[in-house]
DNA sequence: GATTAAATACTCGGATATCACATGTCCGAGTCTCCCTGG
DNA sequence: CCAGGGAGACTCGGACATGTGATATCCGAGTATTTAATC
């Protein structure tokens, strides 16, 4: 079981994207260099998160992606759900129903025992993760180390490409 | 991030397994034919959880698979650990060493705030999951069918090959 | 100088390769059982 | 009848294919900007 690379990007992108002056948007190719990831697969990421309505793409010349909202509406699991998809890890196939007993209309994927105890280990993570925001997140950051707002800014700004 | 579907088969066999005899054991075969499942595969998963401690193994014949040690004291984490492996689902790449700022010898896996929420998850996901023993599942499913050891049984009895 | 319209450069968005891991299969090493032979 | 030995069959265990999804790349549709020509 293994989480997509991809939400470690999309978390530090989006923090990056909340220190950025209201209105003021980043092109993916511009946050790849930032942190030396290649460019049009960090697009892909970023494009499921405007799918998910966290951030706004806009194409053209001073286009890019920002956020689609607060940082304190977005919650860590908001941005997990949009790049993993909403599917469980866990997924019964109910192998239990090739087993010995009566089966007839029952959903094993609800009523198993096993897929019920996966389920609520699942909540936890869910429950965990939806906690968090990403305000959360980047005022802890922020109080560990206040010159990070600053040098993301010039950072971009010394940024070539 | 999807779960190898082998978690799935690997509780259900265990659970199959306490209701034997003490000493009898089950072949990886037989086991398929009971949830008709590829033979040579769920042998794969069921070696699995013998290196893990779980189950041990006693080759020729009359030999197959059984429990280790009690049932309450084999966790749901047992076992997914045993298939799945211990290496968390989230794995800090370290992006953030690419940024801005001072980067000397900080091991962000351990540091970097998005990979201790991640962990935080992770651990409330574990916590969920070790406590919930196999026999704690047993008694679940003896509760609501309790025929079904018997019929574990007697499949098992009637199963050709 | 202002307006308009075309050319241009830039961005996202999705279609297309490539690769790693999960899934599935096969055969050999080891062991227990059973039978056969000899006393 | 009993003991011993060998052949045989059965099981796990790991090495070997295959398929599916994640990773990575490329090019086209659309848009804001710039530029140039015209009034």
């Amino acid at each position: 079981m293994r989480m997509s690379e991809g939400v470690e990007w999309a978390i530090h992108s989006c923090i990056n994207l909340s220190w950025l002056e209201p209105g003021e948007a980043v092109t993916a190719a511009r946050m790849a260099a930032f942190y030396e990831l290649p460019p049009a697969y960090l697009n892909k990421q970023l494009q499921a998160l405007a799918r998910a309505g966290i951030l706004t793409s806009t194409p053209g010349p001073r286009g890019g992606f920002r956020l689609a909202r607060s940082p304190g509406d977005i919650s860590l699991l908001d941005v997990v759900t949009a790049i993993e998809g909403r599917e469980e890890a866990f997924r019964c196939e109910e192998i239990v129903a090739r087993g010995p007993g009566e089966h007839e209309g029952i959903d094993y994927r609800r009523s198993c025992f096993v897929s019920q105890a996966m389920r609520r280990a699942e909540m936890a993570w869910r429950r965990e993760l939806a906690g968090q925001t990403l305000a959360d997140l980047r005022s802890t950051v922020e109080r560990r180390l206040p010159s990070a707002p600053g040098d993301a800014r010039t950072r971009f700004a010394n940024l070539r490409t």
